[in-house]
DNA sequence: AAAAAAT
């Protein structure tokens, strides 16, 4: 049995190392947690000594790319080859950089993502859990992935069977990835093949990844026609799209991270930023253009920038942009513009949902696609400690205040625990934040109403830890992937339980353990019924109120199961196609349901699995 | 009803 609030913060701080015997909130059977560069050593990264030797000097692209040009990169030579080499597959010394243009852009100065530390990840000190590498990879184990479409390639299991070249299998190591996470074991392989890609699939388990290494591989390697210059217009032969302006600067960090010394640049636009510093660093060149829809249609109808040259196109958290009413700026972007025609691009489309406007976008933006679902690390909320409890309105401060006073004297915060507060009202937001302040809690908050500076002053200041405390509106809820945070609070509950599991998703990442604590009372009764189904599934303790409370409450079921609609949501391949391939080492994770088990991926709520919250 | 996103 689980004891006491106060057992369930440290467990939930604790790293996960004493999992087994908490009873019923933390997930019986995960293992404990060994750090991956404990295990599966020696890493499986290919390419012994010399490739790894040392870190390429500044000036150089390091070493380039040796593998074999990718023959069969673009699915049989079907794409059209526009002719001129761009990047250089590769000899070292002449890079394909040199020869674009006589400026060396892209590579001035850049900035080393990595800090000073570099190669040498084997230190022991070098592994504390700040490092990204704190991915729980025994968690991936059993996850499901299952794929359908057309000559699906296989996947792989170790980045050496992928042929991603020598710069960026150097970045692989500095980023300490060990072995790839099932979307990347997936995804790689699929869009290395020239393929079209719908996948449902989260965050946080290495999403960017899977797609900016095939996206820069293919830019080292491919060959590009030269792109026009003496215009202030931009040409970049790859465009991510994500929903909000922290998601698409995320992106943009990591992708930085994995381009690094390659040569390919990497350049991110959004709105609330001064927009004449964007234009500029992409005149310094792009090749990868991250972006928040609204802001790349200001500059493509400015003609800043022409989409004429893109080879690659991803959208992530396609459902969030559509939720979020991007819908005709995507298709502006997408099928209005001087984007080139299905089948002359490359386009992979992620998304936590596949209903019905879904699957319509799959239609129009994907070319003969691989469906892929990944299914969540762990099962959903296996990892998180949830708990509800009854807190009137008027109570709700003194309540909060009660937890971060309890949080403090674990000293949870001393270790830099986060907990993410989560109202309803950007107001509600402010105001709670400067009674936290006022209060003794260092609190910031970041909400829609906040300047751009403001809000990503916010983040950084809430993941340094100078401010462990940050209240958020749903801007934060999804999607975010801020480590350690380790207690998420649901001041004011959602209305809808999807919103719920993305919010406690922004604890319990990637394969660490997590709290959540929500607010329960009288204006929150429509979430009874849905949350007091989902914390079962999940194995939590339902508070006894509440499930008096769900019964009593008939209505709330319907939307929130998806149950009809949008079709069997989750991640059905409408297109129905048989052939199926299941991952994952072979278990069947949804032995025993009796349903297909297929159809209760991501965001339908089959056992134990609920809404990819990403 | 609120939130997000271009100005």
């Amino acid at each position: 049995m689980r004891t006491s609030w106060a057992d369930s913060v440290e467990n939930a701080a604790s790293g996960s190392s004493d999992n087994h015997g908490t009873g019923g909130g933390l997930a019986p059977t995960m293992p404990t947690y060994i750090p991956p560069h404990l295990r599966n050593r020696p890493p499986i990264l290919e390419s012994p000594a010399p490739s790894f030797s040392g870190p390429p000097s500044g000036n150089d692209r390091g070493g380039g790319y040796t593998g074999p040009a990718g023959g069969s990169r673009w699915a049989g030579g079907s794409r059209p080859d526009f002719g001129r080499q761009g990047y250089s597959t590769g000899g070292r010394g002449s890079s394909g950089w040199g020869n674009r243009g006589g400026w060396d852009r892209g590579r001035d100065r850049e900035v080393n993502p990595f800090g000073n530390d570099d190669i040498d990840d084997d230190a022991e000190h070098a592994f504390s859990e700040q490092e990204n590498s704190g991915i729980n990879f025994d968690a991936y184990e059993d996850i499901p992935v299952e794929t359908s479409g057309n000559n699906v390639p296989p996947p792989v299991n170790t980045f050496a069977e992928i042929d991603l070249g020598e710069a960026l299998n150097l970045n692989i190591r500095r980023c300490k990835y060990v072995k790839p996470t099932p979307v990347q074991r997936y995804t790689i392989p699929i869009s290395l093949a020239g393929r079209d890609l719908m996948a449902c699939a989260q965050t946080g388990s290495g999403k960017t990844a899977a797609f900016c290494f095939p996206i820069i591989s293919g830019i080292m390697t491919g060959n590009f026609a030269q792109r026009p210059r003496g215009t202030r217009t931009v040409y970049p032969l790859a465009l991510i799209l994500s929903p909000t302006r922290e998601l698409s600067c995320q992106i943009h960090e990591e992708a930085k991270k994995f381009a690094y010394q390659t040569g390919v640049k990497v350049v991110v636009v959004y709105g609330g930023a001064p927009i004449n510093q964007q234009l500029r660093e992409l005149e310094r060149g792009v090749d990868i253009l991250v972006a928040t829809p609204g802001r790349l249609v200001d500059m493509l109808e400015r003609a800043k920038v022409s989409l004429q040259m893109i080879r690659y196109l991803a959208l992530d958290e396609a459902d969030r942009m559509l939720d979020m009413g991007f819908e005709p700026q995507i298709r502006k972007i997408v099928e209005q513009m001087d984007m080139p025609r299905l089948g002359e691009r490359q386009t992979m489309l992620f998304s936590a949902t596949f209903p019905k406007e879904i699957q319509r976008l799959a239609s129009d933006f994907l070319s003969n696609y691989i469906f892929l679902t990944v299914g969540r690390v762990g099962s959903s909320t296996d990892l998180i400690v949830q708990r509800v409890e009854y807190v009137q309105e008027s109570d709700k401060r003194s309540h909060l205040m009660d937890l971060l006073h309890a949080q403090k004297a674990n000293g949870v915060q001393g270790k830099q625990a986060l907990t993410l507060v989560f109202v309803e009202t950007k107001k509600g937001a402010d105001s709670l934040e400067h009674w936290l302040y006022n209060n003794g809690f260092p609190a910031t908050t970041i909400h829609g109403d906040r300047t751009q500076q403001e809000r990503e002053q916010a983040l950084r200041s809430f993941k340094s830890g100078n401010t462990p405390i940050l209240v958020a509106t749903d801007v934060a809820a999804r999607g975010l992937d801020i480590p350690h945070v380790s207690h998420v609070v649901n001041f004011d509950l959602p209305n809808d339980i999807d919103d719920y599991v993305h919010r406690i998703g922004r604890t319990g990442r990637a394969g660490k353990t997590g709290l959540a604590t929500a607010f329960f009372n009288d204006n929150s009764m429509s979430l009874a019924k849905p949350l007091a189904d989902l914390m079962q599934e999940a194995n939590q303790d339902v508070p006894a109120w509440l499930t008096r409370y769900a019964s009593r409450v008939s209505y709330g079921g319907g939307k929130n199961r998806r149950s009809g609609g949008g079709g069997r949501f989750g991640g059905r391949d409408y297109r129905r196609d048989t052939s199926f391939n299941r991952g994952g080492g072979g278990t069947d994770y949804y032995g025993g349901n009796s349903s297909s088990g297929y159809g209760n991926y991501g965001g339908g709520y089959g056992p134990g699995v609920t809404s990819a919250w990403d």
